[in-house]
DNA sequence: ATGGTGGCACCGCCA
């Protein structure tokens, strides 16, 4: 079983290069977020054409989840309940014995904010998501972007940043109680130590030569899917040079399922 | 170098 994670910052402008890798890849999974496109207009013909399953739950302009698959879910959730809103950052669906959960958890924008402290109860709200839902015993995948760089070796330059949106403590701390429910990083089981990033700053001309990212885009197993999983890694994606603001793929091989 | 980019909305917001 081979799975991944990508943002996609708007499926619509990236899905020629997406569908190339899938092509490529030929993962059984991949969870996209930041879809930006509301349901109606999401270019499921494309996907299901080039002979995949989709399943989305998105908005108009920002947020927006997806799920990619070789074969068809035999569940599905969409959204996270929190504040009886109408969540488009969650999507989940079991595909035989596997739960694969991916999220896109919020920003934050700026620390202190309303939106840093619903990031904050996004994650606790994930937590319970997990609790009612799920055993840690049982095999559950959960991708996505974090938006949290939650070790010094996340982030370049951790001094620099500790504290603020992305390396806060209280994110921190948010994070851990949501893997403390029973996940373990997959990608850290196999790479330690600083420089393995996912996403490049946007706003620096040539950050992604020089290396300025963080590492966001996380995919965490439970421990049976921990047990069996035999690699993890970084692809960056095919256009990053060309376009920072480009995250990266995040694949994860895992034997059975 | 306290700058700079990109997507989508709309005449700014968010990342």
């Amino acid at each position: 079983m081979r799975l991944a994670t990508y943002n996609a910052n708007s499926i619509r402008v990236r899905l020629p290069s997406v569908l190339d890798w899938l092509a490529a890849n030929q993962p059984d999974v991949l969870g996209i977020q930041e879809t930006k496109v509301d349901d109606p207009e999401f270019p499921a013909d494309a996907f299901r054409d080039a002979g995949w399953h989709v399943e989305f739950h998105g908005q108009k302009a920002r947020n927006g989840v997806a799920l990619v698959s070789k074969s068809a879910p035999d569940e599905l959730v969409k959204g996270l309940a929190l504040d009886g809103e109408d969540d488009r950052r969650l999507i989940a669906a079991r595909y035989g014995d596997l739960w694969v959960v991916n999220t896109y958890v919020p920003n934050g924008t700026q620390v202190g904010s309303d939106k840093f402290e619903y990031k904050l109860r996004w994650f606790d709200a994930l937590r319970s998501f997990f609790e009612s839902r799920f055993s840690p015993d049982q095999p559950v995948v959960w991708m996505g972007d974090v938006n949290v760089a939650p070790t010094p070796d996340d982030v370049f330059d951790s001094e620099k940043h500790l504290g603020g949106i992305g390396h806060h403590p209280a994110e921190f701390e948010a994070l851990a109680k949501v893997v403390g429910w029973g996940w373990t990083d997959l990608f850290r089981k196999f790479h330690q130590g600083p420089g393995h990033y996912t996403f490049w700053e946007f706003v620096i001309r040539g950050s992604v030569s020089k290396n300025l990212g963080w590492r966001i885009d996380h995919i965490y197993g439970t421990r049976p899917v921990a047990e069996r999983c035999v690699d993890c890694r970084i692809d960056k994606a095919p256009r990053l040079q060309e376009r920072p603001s480009d995250h990266t793929y995040v694949v994860a091989d895992v034997e059975g399922f």
